[in-house]
RNA sequence: GCGCCCGUAGCUCAGUUGGAUAGAGCAUCUGCCUUCUAAGCAGAAUGUCGCAGGUUCAAUCCCUGCCGGGCGUACCA
């Protein structure tokens, strides 16, 4: 990557000038306005700034130097107060873009240290169809699993499954009573749903009825062997959902355990941290104290209830050390909603007590809620959650009308294909789209958008490169780059140099597990990738600009084809 | 009460160790299809970055206070 190449001799020139500055610290980024130059380095400010020195001398005494033996860039100077301003030269640009190997990975080397990184994202409940709630948590755990990946690291996806609670007493009772065995084989998440509120309902109003659920649960926790084989088959049921769900998103999971998997680690688990003397009695339950931190101080993780049970934290820590145990990770990312902050930071602390020697680097990745348009959180009219099989079931109808109506002579499986693979496509991009912190509000009408920043426009961007392939009557495979690529235009050369700043964003991306850097990123792609389209006549021009310019869009198909597969988002050929 | 997050164009939002004139999309207005899919492109217009101080050569970004909103806060997950 030339950023990287034109970093790394900035350091060794900053190393031998001026040893008294940390050279580690000179970075070098994309220019925030391209009328300054490609890329920037405005380290040289502050670092001269604290050492007492003018930046402004350091920074051209640095540059004299950093042009003797520089064959990247075409200019390279000081600007305003000490910003050193570098502007590539377009051989560089050709020779990166004209080499195979690279153009292949999309400029991405893998890198230099790969790491073993679990990711915990999705957690469907058991006897709970899929919901709204889940879809931030699968779309951003998946895109961040496939991101690492491509970039080398060594990726383990674990889908949490809530199979073991308090709920199972109650679904029980209902199984054995009320079970409707034509709905269960209709649609076995929503009968379970409608024995689940049934049983809610009836425990609230009936003392009585409480009692039997909570006996039923004892009798499951127990082992009691009807009950097993009810909850197993309950189990069974809800994941041959959930499956059909994870394949219409194309999502794919390492591992699928339900906390129950744990439960037999509990019991240990919470001796050992009291006898290790930092979990403590506390009005009957047993916890950990905080007292150093100034946000825990007064919240400590309760590891087991005052009745001697276990508790979410008690199985979350099982389930940590199990995960360390199998895989030595060097890292967890936990994928889950912003309201469980202040518990995955009692977990982290508490786990980092427990297993100080080898406790992993744990981050919590999370994000906002979905809004509906009334700014509320996102709900049907009469205010039920809304099932995720049917979002997307709408997703697809809704982007089939667009296809009727934009290419009506298509076949009909065709159709279908398309309907798909944009109606999907749109709700992922669209979830992906804003900061994760965010809370955002569901739009069909902005998220399907024929124009502006959405997926169907990305995808249309890269059916106009297949266009041209068809049009031309060859392949896109068939392009090689044995006639290299020449940059000629402007539009061309800063196509060129979006197309090889991929890797940067991806890093980007991974410093704070933000996907929405990469869809900013495709979308100005699409943009550059237009203005070509628009200036560059290719199947026109002459032979020689002809395969070139051929080259060159391919090569923007292949990212943008790539970068929106990292996001989880298929490309369609035809639109 | 305490803690976390947020407040940026009419609307929805982005904004990479603090860095150059704060950016997109939508909506509005003006052009461009006998020319590789116009699901496109070019151009115009739009701002007390919640308010007030402070640190700095430089603050939307860091610190303090205030106003407004969301969420969390020991036996749910």
């Amino acid at each position: 990557m030339l950023f990287k190449r034109i970093e790394e001799h900035l350091q060794s020139v900053v190393a031998e000038l001026c040893p008294e500055l940390d050279h580690r610290q000179v970075v070098v980024r994309k220019c925030p306005v391209p009328k300054f130059g490609d890329y920037q380095c405005n380290s040289i400010l502050g670092l001269a700034k604290r050492n007492g020195s003018n930046p402004r001398e350091v920074a051209s005494k640095v540059v004299e130097r950093f042009k003797v033996d520089d064959a990247l860039c075409e200019a390279v100077d000081v600007a305003g107060p000490g910003f050193i301003n570098f502007r590539l030269k377009v051989s560089a640009l050709e020779s990166v873009m004209s080499d195979p190997e690279l153009a292949a990975h999309c400029f991405v080397k893998p890198v230099a240290e790969p790491r073993t990184v679990v990711v915990d994202f999705s957690s469907p409940n058991v006897a709970k169809p899929m919901h709204v709630g889940h879809i931030r948590s699968t779309n951003l755990g998946d895109s961040l699993c496939r991101i690492l990946r491509y970039v080398g690291h060594s990726v383990i996806s674990d889908n949490h499954i809530g199979d073991w609670g308090t709920q199972f007493g109650k679904l029980i009772v209902g199984w054995k009573n009320d079970l409707d065995p034509n709905a269960l084989e209709m649609d076995a998440l929503g009968e379970m749903e409608r024995l689940y509120r049934m049983m809610n309902q009836r425990c609230d109003d009936d003392p009585a009825a409480l009692d039997l659920a909570r006996s039923e649960l004892l009798k499951l926790q127990q082992g009691d062997e009807e009950n097993l084989k009810i909850w197993h088959r309950m189990i069974e049921l809800s994941r041959k959902q959930f499956d059909e769900i994870y394949s219409r998103l194309g999502v794919t999971f390492d591992e699928t355990l339900g906390e129950s998997h744990y439960n037999d680690r509990l019991s240990d688990l919470a001796s050992s941290m009291e006898s290790a003397g930092f979990a403590e009695r506390s009005e009957g339950a047993l916890v950990v104290f905080f007292p150093d931190d100034k946000e825990l101080k007064d919240h400590p993780a309760m590891i087991q209830k005052s009745d001697g049970a276990a508790n979410y934290t008690t199985t979350d820590l099982a389930t940590l050390d199990y995960r360390r145990e199998r895989w030595s990770p060097d890292e967890i990312l936990y994928v889950t909603d912003g309201r469980q902050q202040l518990h995955f930071k009692q977990l982290f602390r508490a786990y980092s007590k427990w297993r100080p020697d080898d406790c992993p680097n744990l981050e919590h990745p999370w994000f906002g809620s979905i809004m509906g348009k009334d700014g509320k959180p996102f709900k049907t009219r009469s205010g039920e959650v809304i099932k995720l099989a049917g979002l997307l079931d709408e997703a697809e109808e809704r982007a089939r009308k667009i296809v009727e109506e934009k290419n009506p002579d298509l076949d009909e499986a065709q159709k279908a294909e398309i309907s798909r693979i944009v109606g999907i496509g749109a709700i992922k991009y669209a979830d992906l789209l804003p900061n994760r912190q965010s809370d955002y509000v569901f739009d069909w009408d902005t998220m399907l958008a024929l124009k502006g920043n959405t997926s169907p426009y990305l995808q249309y961007a890269y059916t106009r490169i297949q266009g041209i392939f068809r049009k031309a009557g060859i392949s896109a495979e068939s392009i090689d780059l044995s006639g290299g690529i020449q940059l000629q235009t402007e539009e061309e050369i800063a196509l060129a140099k979006h197309l090889i700043n991929f890797p940067l964003i991806l890093q980007l991306v991974l410093d704070e597990y933000r996907p929405n850097y990469l869809c900013t990123y495709l979308f100005e792609l699409a943009g550059f990738l237009s203005r070509v389209y628009e200036n560059c006549p290719i199947l026109k021009a002459t032979p020689g600009v002809r395969s070139s310019r051929l080259a060159l869009v391919n090569q923007a198909g292949i990212v943008i084809r790539q970068g929106l597969d990292l996001l989880g988002i298929e490309v369609t050929d035809v639109m």
